[in-house]
DNA sequence: CGGGGAATTGATTGAAATCAAGATAGGTGG
DNA sequence: CCACCTATCTTGATTTCAATCAATTCCCCG
């Protein structure tokens, strides 16, 4: 994203039919990436996924869920360090992880990166297309990853007439927006112990909702990715680890974590009370 | 918001039905509110506004914007330091600001707040609602303000079965995520001088398209506002004010701003590339 | 076995926070 | 109408937290 589009994204959003700067571009037909091998062609219904209850079908009634099935999702892998979709490309589908672990990032012109989330299964990507047909973010898999792809159009054709199934696209992004005011208020209040603390309980309890160890578990992104999440440098999320290390509330072994101290990192936030 | 929620919400959005905890809730019916004497029960409809082409009916066909007239808006007037509505209240109304300036603010258990935006004529606010049926943030006026009440089920019920104003609201919120993601890179990887440029050169252009001038305007929002959006201490704003004086890039005199070196104070970018 | 990315740790610097003191202006009440 | 009061803003002095620079160490993978 230039830092032209980032000072006039809020007016944007009001502006009628602004384009994008041809320079800002970068489209690359997914469909032609559909078109390879990796691509299965039809999935498993979503009424019989194991993610089901995390997914989109989260909170959808069971005749709901039925409706959904009528959509045939493909499938598509994508390989660590791959990209699932960049900044500028044409958008036409949501994607839902079923397996693997994604970043979405945003880059300054100079190359300054910033990450603005961190995506497990269940959880989906791709909602920032829908405002102007392109993709605002970038997507890169952290690990050998697999994905359902859904067709927006086609779930913008079911959701016609279905009042309930209507309001589910709206009510996730919704969601997003409450995610990203939450990371905003890290960013802008949060000293470098409290945005870490905030990072690992988060990670630990979207963790522990998909069956894993809420205390035990390991990192998929380096300390730069998880410093540029949190908006500081890898030394000081490193020296930041130890630290927590040594006051006893952590076991800190490069990516494998074990939280010792629940209770004493949660308390991280009330401790400082700059 | 509490930390707990926090470090939830990315959770929650994958979670069936968990309620927030009763002690994050200040449910205060609208409906009460809106009975008082200062609701107007019937506006101008959308088509004959002044602001038609800047709010909710941007981009819509005419047809649209007929069907979107079916709706009876009521109006409300919120005087400075009022709010609009609060965190934790039960959604049900999105609002389109007619004349004033809203904040969007969060707030940390031990009062730190965290502004997230600022609202102008012809902006659409209460987004965040749709997710969990409750306000996420507060929304306070800034000096005495208008807004259209718009009753988010009525939209819903009428966008059933009209696909191109079914999309409207997800385009609305798509753009929501964007303008965050923006605001994320700022706090995450830019330095002061940079977050009061891009504030400005913002703020400058959403005027300019209100027909005010980009390169004269007055703030409606204290230094301190103007540091919590950006993630920075009152004190410093007003340093980084002084220092863009002398620089010869702006005219400063309290709230009274005149942008003397637009190239100048975009190019505050390009020279930090630290 | 060697190469290279990733992580840790130390030393130093630097940008913004904090603490503190005035200046200015807008509003209120005597 | 004036004086006072409180908000807000500015500026200076100092501190502090995180960035930067730098040097190893540790694995992981070919």
């Amino acid at each position: 994203m230039s830092t032209a589009t980032l000072i006039r994204t809020q007016e944007r959003t009001q502006e009628r039919t602004q384009e994008t700067p041809a320079s800002d571009l970068r489209v690359i037909p997914i469909r032609q990436a559909m078109g390879d091998a990796q691509v299965a062609p039809l999935g498993t219904p979503c009424s019989s996924c194991h993610l089901c209850d995390l997914c989109l079908p989260c909170g959808m009634t069971d005749g709901d869920v039925e409706c959904l099935d009528s959509l045939t999702f493909g499938r598509r892998k994508v390989k660590a360090g791959q990209t699932l979709f960049d900044e500028g490309d044409h958008f036409q589908f949501m994607y839902a992880v079923r397996s693997g672990t994604f970043k979405s990032s945003l880059m300054l012109a100079d190359g300054r990166e910033q990450i603005s989330g961190f995506h497990m299964a269940g959880e989906l990507i791709g909602l920032d297309g829908v405002a102007y047909g392109k993709h605002a973010s970038t997507a890169t898999a952290l690990e050998d990853t697999e994905v359902c792809v859904i067709p927006y159009a086609q779930l913008t054709r079911l959701a016609t007439g279905n009042a309930s199934m209507q309001n589910m696209v709206s009510r996730l992004m919704s969601r997003e927006i409450i995610r990203e005011h939450s990371l905003m208020l890290l960013l802008g209040s949060m000293n470098a112990e409290e945005r870490l603390a905030a990072f690992l309980l988060n990670l630990s309890q979207r963790l522990k909702a998909r069956g894993y160890s809420a205390s035990e578990f390991h990192l998929r992104m380096t300390r730069a990715e998880i410093g540029s999440y949190l908006g500081m440098k890898l030394e000081t999320v490193s020296r930041t680890f130890s630290a927590f290390q040594q006051q006893g509330l952590l076991e800190v072994d490069k990516r494998h974590i074990r939280i010792v101290n629940l209770d004493g990192l949660t308390r991280v936030f009330e401790m400082h009370l700059h």
